[in-house]
DNA sequence: TATACATATGATATATCCTTCATATGAAGT
DNA sequence: ACTTCATATGAAGGATATATCATATGTATA
């Protein structure tokens, strides 16, 4: 990573720093879900789920397939994958308290 | 990656998220500095970055280190080098232009 | 202990994001 | 064309985060 890390990688970790569109990820992992099925899943409203689907499809975290009526939305493996081996690598190494980060140090 | 994703990645992604925090980490990744310096290379006022410093130290991407008076910060390697390659990873296959995410498809 | 330097902290106004509700679009079948 | 199901969109209030300003803490040295 060269120049302009910091545009680059803005929007990327915005999406991410999500509760809601973290759990759409996590259901998504389970195999690909339309939206009705992601909403159930979650214990959340359709519309909720629709709106945050948006900003994971149009940084590419997740793929949508229009089947019918619904519209399949699945993660993209290429990217989601490693990157949550590199957060559950660091979560591992310093928060131990299960993804409670460590206090600050004085 | 099992369970409780999004409770242990949302502050993760949380932090990252953030222009002046990612900045800083990519000052840093020239390497150490203390809270002066950084403000210098980036312009930016010492209270604003020292604000900034702390959910990157507490989350540990980055360390601390006292000497003297000042404080250097320094980048934690193990998380931030593999983090960014699948950053820049998904960037060249899906960001095309310049890390500025495409539309979203219909 | 007084001063200068380096950094952290607290309060606050502002900007930003998020959920919610209501409604629109779109597709398939009758 | 009408109805139903599936999903998206828009507006708006409320919540959250952010930068800024002023000030405090801490460290070293005279």
């Amino acid at each position: 990573m060269k120049k302009g890390l910091s545009e680059t990688c803005n929007r990327f970790f915005t999406v991410l720093g999500n509760p809601t569109r973290l759990a759409t990820l996590e259901t998504l992992l389970d195999g690909p879900k339309n939206v009705t099925q992601i909403a159930e899943t979650l214990g959340q409203e359709q519309s909720m789920i629709s709106h945050n689907l948006r900003p994971l499809v149009e940084c590419r975290f997740v793929y949508v397939e229009r089947r019918g009526k619904e519209r399949i939305y699945s993660v993209n493996h290429g990217t989601v994958d490693p990157l949550f081996k590199v957060v559950e690598n660091h979560a591992v190494n310093y928060c131990p308290s299960g993804g409670k980060c460590l206090a600050r140090e004085g």
